[in-house]
DNA sequence: ATAAGGCCCTGACCGC
DNA sequence: TGCGGTCAGGGCCTTA
């Protein structure tokens, strides 16, 4: 699933294939998939602008367009952005397709069709509920922890909570919660101020480590539901401590890993390096 | 205000 | 081989 290191991988990947290409045509093929304007709104709208910046806010894509618009895409669980020829014909999961004028086409797929895409010139009445950016100087142990304070919830399902911090998806609240020795039923309101410190230096490190390996691609027994722009994988899913690791050895202690459902959440964790308190 | 559950979707997988 | 049932899951909405 996309979650800020696959985002962020997408949008570096793709800032020098479409900076300064115009969209020559565009196709809605599953309106849903458009938040806002409507379908046909969108489709001719977008037609005739040019792309000029790149950029991330959480999990969101943000594609600065000319005349002050920003295409703003939310792969959610499935979605995926392709360059593909011009010519290429969309396939059955193609459900926006934007013609370029440099002889591409930017395809976006998604099998579950989750996904959505606004264009707008206000893109902070989309990005107003996100909380604070974790690889910025805005998220600090402090203000993990004011986040957290009093929260009953499972630090797990608070981790997950886009108002808590920007861009955590399963995957790597998983991985941040074992790196911090945290169980993640723990109610967050729990942590005290080194555990706070400790989750945020584990969140931090993990978004980092996720964007140098251009993310974690899933497959084999589940969909690739994440590939980069040019189609290949990540390679963060080979350094997963305990993501999708149910019952093989935990890499610091060999303790077979576990699972719960946290939040309607498939959740994993160590038993040994993250103990119930 | 917070927490919990339903909903949207469909490919993959399982058991018969 | 074919078929029905179950699962996964981000964000938004409703309910308590």
């Amino acid at each position: 699933m996309p979650e800020l290191p696959e985002v962020e991988t997408y949008v570096r990947e793709l800032a020098p294939q479409l900076a300064g290409s115009r969209v020559a045509a565009a196709q809605v093929f599953w309106p849903r998939t458009i938040a806002a304007p409507d379908a046909d709104t969108f489709a001719a709208c977008v037609a005739g602008l040019r792309f000029t910046s790149f950029g991330r806010r959480g999990k969101f894509m943000l594609l600065g367009m000319s005349d002050d618009y920003t295409l703003i895409v939310h792969l959610r669980m499935t979605g995926k952005l392709l360059m593909l020829p011009g010519n290429a014909t969309p396939g059955a999961h193609t459900h926006v397709l934007l013609v370029l004028d440099n002889g591409r086409s930017l395809h976006y797929m998604d099998p579950r069709k989750f996904g959505r895409i606004w264009l707008t010139r206000r893109p902070e009445t989309v990005l107003a509920k996100l909380g604070p950016e974790p690889l910025s100087d805005d998220f600090t142990p402090v203000s993990l922890a004011h986040a957290l304070a009093r929260r009953r919830a499972a630090v797990k399902a608070l981790l997950l909570d886009q108002a808590v911090v920007a861009g955590v998806g399963n995957i790597y609240a998983d991985e941040a919660l074992h790196r911090a020795g945290i169980h993640p039923a723990q109610p967050g309101g729990d942590l005290d101020a080194t555990a706070c410190q400790e989750l945020h230096a584990a969140i931090v490190a993990v978004l980092t480590e996720g964007i140098a390996r251009q993310g974690s691609s899933l497959g084999g027994s589940g969909l690739q539901n994440y590939l980069r722009p040019g189609g290949a994988p990540g390679g963060f899913q080979e350094e997963h401590q305990v993501f999708r690791r149910t019952g093989l050895p935990c890499p610091r202690c060999a303790t077979p890993i576990a699972r719960m459902v946290i939040a309607q959440r498939s959740t994993h964790f160590c038993p040994s390096c993250q103990p119930a308190r």
